[in-house]
DNA sequence: ACCTGAACACCGTTCAAGT
DNA sequence: ACCTGAACACCGTTCAAGT
């Protein structure tokens, strides 16, 4: 109950976020859509800097967990690779909406530094992520797809990034099939 | 004369907008790097919304302009996608800035109707030159290599993106190494 | 504990007025 | 033609005061 307002203010700078940016998160919107004034937020998150650290600390703890979940329900590694770009696509599937990290590595310039940390830490447990399941498909060790791993990472921000700019999931979709095709991403 | 301060505007801008975006553009510091009050810049451009739109027009014909060069001065395709990644490199050892393009992208929502034409121009040059020298370098139609060019086009604007998160010019160079490794680049 | 009203400093933008 | 001063609206932040 007390947390409730913590939570609402957390999800709607998530989304806002995700649209905007961090330099377009401002206080009295988020208020609007909590149902709080913007003055009370201070009250959860001293500073502008400490709710964009949260959210973007949120952000990459709720990725996490949730690639995990795929890796432990689908133990196929081909499947889960198969399976990656959805995680991408979702989120313009919400509102032509853009990945946390990939916004605010645009923005990375005015970017706190505490921010830039818990966004680096999203790009590096999906590197990680997808290192440890290239590797079970292919017999190796995951330092060994290390580079790959970063270039689907790249890759896939890339797709998700022009899709944006044209309101266009279809676009989406076929620049993940030509990256499979290219042989970026398996088959 | 008179037009050195539209000039000199349009430069503070392009610089400004591609390391803090579209967003980021503010009249106070264009005026100081060019040494006139803000307020004048409205002489020069009617709007923000316009100065974005020049900007960005002006943006996308540097670039139509010095690929056609690329292409007459190498006529050699394969040298020609060899050294297309070298454009996006340019911005990051220049500031770790941005192609305008991308940051824009992810702009989307907040961009001016005007402004989010000419960004979309730039992709559609970029990706027509690309589909162009893929053709020349394979013996096919552009039309039959549209899909590669195009992920071409999102793969390195990703790799730009992420190195620029990291501050990491190297980290571009390994990203369009391992794009070549797998494949989705010409080695 | 949690929230608000009111205020402050700052900045992007506008526009009537200058030369 | 080109520029500016002054004003407006907005936003991040603070804080004393409410319950």
């Amino acid at each position: 109950m007390s947390s409730n307002h913590r939570e609402a203010i957390l999800a709607a700078a998530k989304d806002a976020a995700q649209a905007r940016g961090y330099s377009g998160l401002n206080f009295r919107d988020l208020g609007e859509v909590v149902g709080i004034k913007s003055a009370s937020i201070y009250y959860h998150f001293p500073s502008k800097a400490d709710l964009g650290a949260a959210v973007a600390r949120r952000y990459w703890q709720d990725t996490a967990a949730e690639l995990e979940t795929m890796l432990a329900e689908m133990p196929d590694p081909a499947s889960c690779l198969r399976r990656y770009p959805e995680l991408f696509r979702r989120s313009l599937a919400n509102g032509n909406r853009l990945c946390l990290c990939s916004f605010m590595s645009a923005e990375f310039d005015d970017l706190p530094e505490p921010v830039k940390t818990e966004i680096q830490t999203f790009a590096d447990i999906s590197v990680a992520w997808l290192g440890k399941v290239l590797a079970a498909a292919n017999g190796s060790s995951p330092e060994d797809n290390q580079a790959q791993a970063r270039a689907i990472f790249a890759a896939v921000s890339g797709a998700q990034l022009m899709a944006r700019s044209r309101a266009d999931i279809g676009l989406y979709d076929t620049l993940i099939e030509s990256y499979r095709v290219a042989g970026l991403l398996p088959a």
